[in-house]
DNA sequence: GGATTATATTCCCAATACGGAATATGTCAA
DNA sequence: TTGACATATTCCGTATTGGGAATATAATCC
């Protein structure tokens, strides 16, 4: 199996688009069979096999045999990683976003002391 | 640059541990010099200054010319995409611990009975 | 058993990825 | 200019990736 071999961590598994759309096939709709999601996203069903593959090395998806075919489903919680790395800069944003606000509130004022300023002109002319 | 041909988006980019690393050292402290940053994580300069290529291709960090160094700046609302993606996973995690906490209320309940019920039979006896 | 359906695996291929070593480029200082 | 730094780029080698086609495996139905 070539490309699991490196695809040890649940950020690489997740770089892939296709892998990303499975997993959001997956998020909702709880348990599909591949051929599902071979329809769905009309791949390939090896590709499709291929990814589900990847995804079930790193414990984001688990399988259950029922009948003939494989229901997969999203295992959530170890998408956890990605989350909180990611969210320990949501921070920043609201940094940002604070900037952003206080520069508009200043650009604001500007605007309403200039405008009270020709206001007052006017009205004195 | 065989590298970061492919790597045109922020979700491979961030697939490389030690490209994480570097973002996390960018996170704080606000602008370093590619020095600081082999220095910091033990990596050889070639290394540090190919992922900051590949991370500089996808506007996650930005760089200016200070003298003789480059002072590389993180552009942290690039990666936003990642943050929304992995975000709308959440209501999962709270449905999930809603769950638990169902449970855990539930198992609580029966601890309390079957403890009223051994007193009570305590008291009986 | 044999055919059919559902899924996984294998093989092959072109395209990268990443590391290391060497080298190029750019900047400052004397 | 020469030399010392700081950083980027190139070259090379090996490993991995993802796709497609073919094939294997497994369950179901007749």
């Amino acid at each position: 199996m070539s490309r699991t071999a490196s695809a040890s961590n649940v950020f690489t598994a997740i770089a892939e688009p296709r892998r990303r759309q499975i997993i959001d096939l997956l998020s909702r709709g709880r348990g599909l069979a591949v051929g599902t999601i071979v329809v769905t996203l009309g791949l390939p069903q090896p590709a499709v096999s291929k990814h589900l593959g990847v995804l079930r090395e790193v414990g984001l998806v688990s399988v259950s045999k029922q009948g003939q075919h494989r229901v997969y489903e999203l295992n959530v919680d170890q998408l956890r990683p990605v989350y909180d790395w990611v969210k320990s800069f949501e921070q920043h944003w609201e940094r940002q976003l604070d900037r952003i606000k206080v520069r508009a509130e200043r650009r604001a004022q500007n605007l309403a002391s200039t405008a009270e300023r020709s206001t007052r002109k006017k009205g004195t002319s």
